[in-house]
Formats: structure tokens, sequence, C-alpha cells
DNA sequence: ACAAAAGTGTTTTCCATACACCCATGT
DNA sequence: ACATGGGTGTATGGAAAACACTTTTGT
């Protein structure tokens, strides 16, 4: 299998980093390679791009694949092109990395092409096939600074979730706590960041939380200020 | 000529939106197209990526080659693929698009392989090649958010500016005035954005400004802000 | 002296931070 | 009653906007 050498119109590909957040911690959701190059090798979920589709098309088809995720029930999007040209052993390769964000899938990956994919924790994802390392380190980075100017860190919350949800998406991306009183004042004052849904929280323990669904917004205005540390 | 199609592994081209400004506004380098498809009509300078060469610095090439740059003279960043499968009559051809923003040249196109090349006021510049419209359109408000974000106005100066000038860049790819003394302070107080010269501009008329260089700052923090219209 | 552009000071307004406090629920 | 987390009010500091003012040159 060594040398390889797909078809010559497939020199594009997509590759996808899958962000959620289970048992608060930031996963991505990784392949092991059954193939050469990089056997065994963890490596992001992607794909050729196929004749007829588009590069967006590819990346949500690659995302249903693995996933199991259709519709809107996720943001996805374009994070660059990579184009080295020793970043395939079996020749001149290029991939399009998308960033996906979903929320944390109550079935994981049961029924899915990808029963070889599983989640992990970002913290844990070194070693990666290809130059997936590098993609992977500006998918953070880039997740990082979307939460800061839009509203994408509700795609990492259930249909339904409270003000606090949301808090701990901001605290567990950008790796810092954040004040809850302010943060809900200014999530609350920022119009169709999120709309009430008129349920509350069955309570563990404490005031049970209201609950709230997605907004129209997609850009915050004012952003939320990350600060460089203290 | 109709339906030459390019050898296969050349399915990848870089395209560039280069920006300058020139009497108060912004312009973008346009190429006249002298063959099939859209023969005779205006479109992005660029050119397919060779074997050896990385997509950065295909772009650089590609720059180099229609204005005659090199070196740091310019600011160059990747603004995301372009795939869609009928982008180009001649087939399945993946466009990297690049952000370029360079000083207002002296001897503009003198001495480069591009005397095809023509700056166009930004404003004017509709009906192109491809789609190389929204990618002109993209590229318009990548430039608007990184002058936000980053201290890439200073590539719109030559080596040597004075504040004013600068001010002039936020003024004319945003399209809308800003207090000069407000500016000022915010400029001089921002760390590194730009460094004294020691020189002053021969006054036509009023006082002598100060010149600087650009500073060795990336990052605008905080950063420049745009209102939305009043 | 005057015009014109560069650069500085001052006031007001707004927003982020910090933190005290009240609210609603389970035990 | 009280512990626990959800949600609101308020004082303070700092930065942005608005604008009056001073400085520096050429004519």
């Amino acid at each position: 299998m060594i040398g390889f050498m797909p078809p010559a119109h497939l020199v594009v590909a997509v590759d996808l980093v899958v962000f959620t957040i289970r048992a608060d911690q930031l996963h991505v959701l990784l392949i092991e390679r059954g193939n050469p190059p990089f056997h065994g090798k963890p490596a992001l979920p992607g794909g050729f791009v196929r004749d007829t589709e588009n590069l967006h098309a590819a990346a949500e088809r690659e995302l249903h694949e693995e996933t199991g995720l259709n519709g809107h029930d996720f943001h996805l999007q374009q994070l660059g092109a990579y184009g080295e040209p020793d970043r395939d052993p079996r020749g001149r390769i290029f991939t399009v990395a998308y960033l996906a964000i979903v929320p944390d899938l109550p079935a994981p990956l049961a029924g899915t092409d990808a029963s070889d994919a599983s989640w992990v924790p970002v913290t844990q994802a070194h070693g990666l096939a290809f130059d997936h390392d590098q993609i992977l380190a500006d998918a953070l980075e880039a997740a990082r600074v979307r939460l800061e100017y839009t509203t994408v860190a509700t795609s990492f919350c259930p249909s339904e979730f409270s003000v606090t949800d949301l808090r701990r998406v901001y605290e567990v991306v950008w790796g810092r706590p954040i004040d809850p009183r302010n943060f809900h004042r200014k999530v609350i004052a920022t119009e169709d960041f999120v709309v009430p849904s008129g349920n509350k929280r069955a309570a563990v323990v404490g005031r049970p939380a209201m609950l709230y669904h997605r907004g129209s917004a997609t850009r915050l205005n004012p952003p939320m200020l990350r600060h460089s540390e203290p």
C-alpha cells in the first residue's frame, strides 16, 4: 500500500477539527488511521472532495459521516488551506481545514461509519498524522477568538441551556474563570444572543436556572473581552 | 484555445487581492485576461501553485511578478479557499485567495511581467472573471476587520509616514471620518505601533508632521473601534 | 499677522470590573 | 433553617468620544 497515489483529480481534501465539551473539558474528534501513511496514528477526520460538491458540502458530508449530525445542529466554518509540498507522503495533496463545533452528543458515534472515531481531550491530542498538530493548534486559537466576537459558543450547547452552561463553555475554551454575575448580565443584555425557552432546569441543588435557546445573532457587539493573563 | 485543460496536477491556484491607496481611494490590482475563458475581462492576478512551493511562496511569487515587490515591504495573508465545482469552465480548479496590502508604488508596474496589470478603484471593480467578485468582496471585509485588530494599516504607508497618513488609511478603507485628535493619541499610546523616525515632513502648509516608521507590534490591543453607522 | 495643519488637555459618557446582596429551590 | 447555586443592584476606575485649545510652520 506504500506509495499509493490517489487519482490525479483527488488532490484536494477537507479535514475537520470537530470540537465539543464533555465533562468540562474541550475534546476533539480523532480517528485512528487504518492505512498507510501514518498507519495506527491518530488524525483529524477528513476525506477527498468529490467531483460535484463544493468545499463546504464536502465538510458537511464528512461531519455527517463521523457524527451522524445534519441540519443546523452545528457550527461549521472554513479555517484555511494547507499546502506544504511534503505534507502528505503520497504526493502533493492540499487540504482545506474546517472548524466544527457540536454539542455533547448523547449517543456520540453509534451507527456511524466511524466507530474508529473517538473524543480526545485537546490537552492530550499530540503526535497527530500529517500536519494535523499544526491544524489543530490553529483551530484552537481560531475557536478562542471566535468566542470573543461571535455567538458560536451556543453551538457547544444543546438546544436548551442555561447561562451558566454558556459560561462554562467560555471558561473551558479560554481556560480561565469568568465572573458569573457580569457574564450573566452581558449575555442577557446582548440582543438575540439567547432567547428564553420559558422552562427551568430541575434543580439538583440551589435555585433552578432559566433555560434558553440560541438566538438569531451571529456577531457579538460589543465582544466578550478575553484579557491577557493578569 | 477553448477547452484548454491544465495538467492534472495543476488544480490548485492562488489568486491575489492586492490593495493599495492612491489619491485617497482604495485601489485593487486587476489584470485583463488575454486568454479564454473570460477573454478580455478583468480578473484578479494569480496562477497555479508549482510542484515544489507551498501556498504562501506561490502567493509571494505572484505578488513579485505583478508588482516587483519583494522582501517585507508588504503584508500578505491567506483569506481562504474557493472550490465551487463550476467556478472555472476549464474544469475543477480550486483557488486559495490571498490578501496583499502594499504602499502606493512610485513606479507602479514598470519592468514587471504584468504591464497588463492596473490599479482600479474598488468602487469600480465589478464584473470580474470567475468568482473574483465574491473573492474581492470577502477580501474587502477582511481588510476592514484586520484594520481593527492588527497594525496592517501601516502596510499601506511608505517607509516613513505621519499619523495623519495613517488615519487617512483607516478613513479610506472604512469609508468614514475619524476624529484626528483621538486617533493621534490612540496611535501614539499603543506601544510599538509606530516609532519616531526623528524627521519632519516638509510642510506645504501648516505645522509640519512628525514622521514615523512601522513598529514591531502586529496586534492592536485595545483594537481600533469601528462602530456601526450612527 | 494670519492661515492651516499638527498635536495636547479637558470634560463627559459609557462600560467593564468588583463585589454586596437578594431569590428560589432541595434537604 | 440553611446550604447552594441563580440572578440583580451598585460603586468605582479607565477608556472612548466630543471638542476647546495651543503649537509650529509658510506666506
